[in-house]
DNA sequence: GAGTTTGAAACT
DNA sequence: CAGTTTCAAACTC
């Protein structure tokens, strides 16, 4: 079950993507009028080719299920604010209406890859699309009646009935889309069998009943569609394939600021085993979590989200950079953007929960933007409450929105030589999230506290803004922040990227994995996604106290380590394992040769020279990554991955070129990773195959060396062991006398005798005038006799006590 | 520990 | 894409 607050959804920064499925981010126009949704063009971002994606398609949805979704999401906005309309995975639109505006889209009716580009003649207003291929249902936003028609004819009707609801029939099913205007009323994007008043958000029916839907959710203050899909012959098949997990969340509306709205968030599930045009279409019902005041009147909002479909950037510039391993989980943290755009004001809500991922998202402050303005002040009157909240997928799908700029709600971390300001983040191992509008676990960050999302085992600390950038983000009178924990186990952080001004034209320089995504409104605060495991430098810093439970070995410097999984090995893996420091001289630790830059990792602890594969060196650092990616944009990939079906789990993904080492050193990446060489190696002589007895040999040496190698360990602990019993029990301070040693004898008493005996001596000598060499002999003489003495007086007391105690 | 070998990465 | 150079790890002595 998915919850999120209103107030966060209103806070949403345009969206978080999941950039394997992410293709070109569209951006949205600045001027409030004229909103595009074409693919960035001055951002070409590597991406993760995993799946790779037409360039068409703008959506961040995974290919696998593309073209399985459906989302719709509305947002209320109020006059002159931008309504966008997203399809699910294929096209995100975004439309920038004004009152009275009156516009029609015409998605491309054909799958091909194209652009759409509709200009209002009245208003100027244009939507702009790109990459149609789902949306083929014509339909109409009429912004002057405050309604989209996602309907052709239905809009006809609608325009000849004159004003009403515009309502789509969809096979039994109504699709209402009422567009906001200066009224403030919100935007409906509506299923039927509930009540079509225009301006009025309702409550869907229960989701359940229905098979596929719509669900359109209306934000005050902000309009968004998400992504609105239909198929050819105005048939939401693609969403009938899918699941509807429903979210329903309460929100006091900040246009009216007095009655609260129930925010729904639809989200499709996806079923593996539906088929594209499968008509079953489950439903996860929503639970309502509200923040209604009492007597209140209550507006529904309703989200509907293909499960695993990625955030759309319908607006401002997105720059995804590919994951290095798609991990599971997404941390964002506001940036800051170089473009500060006040009018931008489109916004695309993140309900984005890709299958098995994690999203975490940072609000940031976008006071530029005047209807973000509106929107944050009244939610600064009205919400001020934290909100953990629990965006449960299916099963362990969840979304964690954090508003770091918010700086009561946020503690910042500053390490100093870094210009970073970072908060806690901690990995959720449970979904024990709950959709509390405040209580104990968000009461810290409002005071200032380490932002502790939850008890997980992995603390991690992640810069949120670059230090010259606290006063844009103190302007934001954001006071909520909505938690969401996980149990996925991987996670991508967002870094900033502002501290990189010379690197931030192109943002593909930074860390593979790394989203960037503009502050919602335009503003000056951005969000770089990139993998959680390049963030763990950070949470060794010794300004940032963890309570990790990864067996880092503790960090007192700047150049600690941050891990990203190494070949073939999962994180967890690599963690317990230690790693080898490097010692590269000549590479500054930012080239491919450098394992530990290779692996995503700072230097640790390492050897090198001349290293700037750190913090400190983060720009350089940056630039190199990018460089490597432009190389080769799976550099940092595991090289060890699964082999193609029938083939062994694991292969080296680009093969070995060994030539003289029969593939039987390490010198071979395959034999080093334990694998054997595959068909795309193309190495000479090899001999790392199944059943090469050379390889059998070095494999029964390895076991053995390795058996040794246990054995020789457990000896020395024992002999280790044997030592301790041993120094313990020859402490001179023993109970029983029985094991006492003679030099414990040796008392004060025994030993002034000594002396004594030995003065005698020298008097002896000095008396008798003998030599002094003769002196020393006697004295050495008499010494031995008294130990002597002293040994036996011991035995002899062993001997008595052992008679004694028989 | 110094020197050599090796192959991936980087470069041309 | 192929050949060469650079580089750091693996290896040998």
């Amino acid at each position: 079950m998915d919850v999120v607050s209103p107030e966060v959804n209103s806070l949403l920064p345009d969206e978080i993507m999941d950039t394997e499925a992410m293709g070109d981010l569209p951006h949205s126009q600045p001027d409030g009028t004229t909103v595009q949704s074409e693919p960035s063009d001055d951002t070409p971002v590597p991406m993760e080719t995993d799946t790779p994606m037409a360039s068409e398609n703008l959506s961040l949805c995974s290919n696998a299920i593309s073209t399985d979704h459906i989302q719709a999401l509305a947002t209320s906005m109020a006059s002159g604010s931008t309504l966008s309309i997203s399809s699910g995975s294929q096209l995100p639109i975004s439309i920038s209406s004004t009152p009275a505006s009156l516009l029609n889209l015409k998605p491309a009716m054909a799958p091909s890859i194209a652009t759409t580009k509709t200009t209002d003649s009245l208003t100027g207003t244009s939507i702009s699309t790109s990459g149609l291929q789902k949306l083929t249902a014509p339909f109409t936003i009429s912004a002057a009646n405050h309604q989209i028609i996602l309907n052709k004819v239905a809009s006809e009707a609608a325009k000849s009935a004159g004003t009403g609801p515009q309502v789509i029939k969809q096979e039994g099913q109504k699709l209402l889309v009422t567009a906001i205007g200066k009224s403030g009323q919100p935007i409906v994007l509506q299923l039927p069998h509930t009540c079509n008043k225009p301006g009025i958000s309702q409550t869907l029916g229960d989701p359940k009943s229905q098979a596929p839907q719509f669900k359109v959710v209306t934000i005050g203050g902000r309009s968004e569609l998400k992504p609105v899909m239909g198929s050819v012959g105005n048939h939401l098949t693609t969403l009938q394939a899918q699941q509807l997990k429903t979210v329903q969340i309460a929100k006091k509306n900040p246009t009216s600021s007095a009655a609260p709205i129930k925010f729904i968030i639809t989200k499709t599930v996806n079923s593996k085993g539906l088929s594209p045009q499968t008509s079953v279409t489950p439903v996860i019902a929503g639970r309502v979590l509200t923040q209604n005041s009492p007597g209140m009147p209550q507006r529904t909002i309703t989200l509907s989200e293909p499960h695993n479909t990625n955030i759309h950037s319908i607006t401002g510039k997105k720059i995804a950079i590919s994951p290095l391993k798609s991990p599971s989980k997404v941390t964002v943290v506001s940036v800051a953007s170089p473009n500060s755009n006040a009018s931008q004001k489109s916004v695309s809500l993140p309900v984005n929960v890709a299958l098995g991922q994690q999203i975490l998202t940072v609000q940031q402050s976008t006071s530029a933007s005047p209807v973000k303005m509106a929107t944050c002040q009244n939610t600064t009157q009205n919400i001020k409450s934290v909100q953990s909240v629990a965006v449960g997928g299916v099963g362990s799908q969840f979304k964690t929105i954090i508003p770091l700029s918010t700086q009561p709600n946020v503690q910042q971390i500053q390490v100093p030589g870094s210009r970073f300001h970072y908060v806690r983040l901690v990995t959720a191992t449970t979904t024990s999230s709950t959709g509390q509008p405040s209580g104990p676990s968000t009461s810290s960050i409002q005071t200032a506290k380490p932002m502790v999302v939850s008890t997980g085992a992995v603390r991690m600390s992640v810069p949120i803004v670059p230090a010259q950038t606290i006063k844009q983000m103190a302007q934001k009178p954001l006071t909520s922040a909505t938690v969401v924990t996980t149990t996925q186990t991987q996670q991508r952080l967002i870094m900033p990227a502002t501290p990189l001004p010379q690197i931030q034209p192109n943002f593909t320089n930074l860390p593979p994995g790394t989203v960037l995504a503009p502050a919602p409104g335009g503003g000056n605060m951005g969000y770089a996604v990139v993998p959680a495991q390049y963030v763990t430098q950070l949470q060794q810093t010794p300004f940032v106290t963890l309570a990790s439970s990864s067996g880092y070995p503790a960090s007192t410097g700047i150049q600690t380590q941050a891990r990203l999984p190494l070949n073939g090995l999962s994180t967890a893996e690599s963690t317990s394992r230690p790693r080898k420091p490097c010692n590269c001289t000549k590479s500054q630790c930012l080239k491919l040769y450098c394992d530990c830059f290779a692996n995503g990792e700072f230097c640790n602890n390492c050897n090198c020279n001349n290293c700037f594969n750190n913090l400190e060196h983060e720009t350089e650092r940056l630039k190199a990554i990018k460089t490597c990616l432009d190389r080769n944009p799976e550099a940092f990939k595991p090289k060890i991955g699964k082999g193609k079906e029938g083939e062994s789990d694991r292969r080296h993904s680009k093969g070995c070129n060994c030539k003289r080492s029969g593939c039987l050193k390490n010198y071979c990446e395959c034999y080093e990773a334990k694998i054997m060489c595959s068909s795309i190696c193309k190495c000479i002589g090899c001999k790392n195959f199944e059943e090469s007895p050379e390889r059998k040999t070095l494999m029964h040496l390895a076991d053995a060396a390795e058996v040794r190698v246990q054995q020789q360990t457990a000896a020395k602990t024992k002999l280790s062991s044997q030592i301790s019993d041993l120094l313990m029990r020859t402490t001179p301070v023993m109970s029983s006398g029985s094991g006492r040693l003679p030099f414990t004898f040796v008392t004060k008493e025994v030993l002034e005798a000594t002396c004594e005996c030995l003065l005698e001596q020298a008097k002896k000598a000095e008396q008798n005038h003998q030599p002094q060499v003769e002196a020393e002999r006697m004295i050495l003489e008499e010494f031995g006799h008294c130990l002597m003495r002293i040994i036996s007086s011991a035995g002899k007391a062993k001997v008595d006590c052992a008679s004694i105690n028989c």
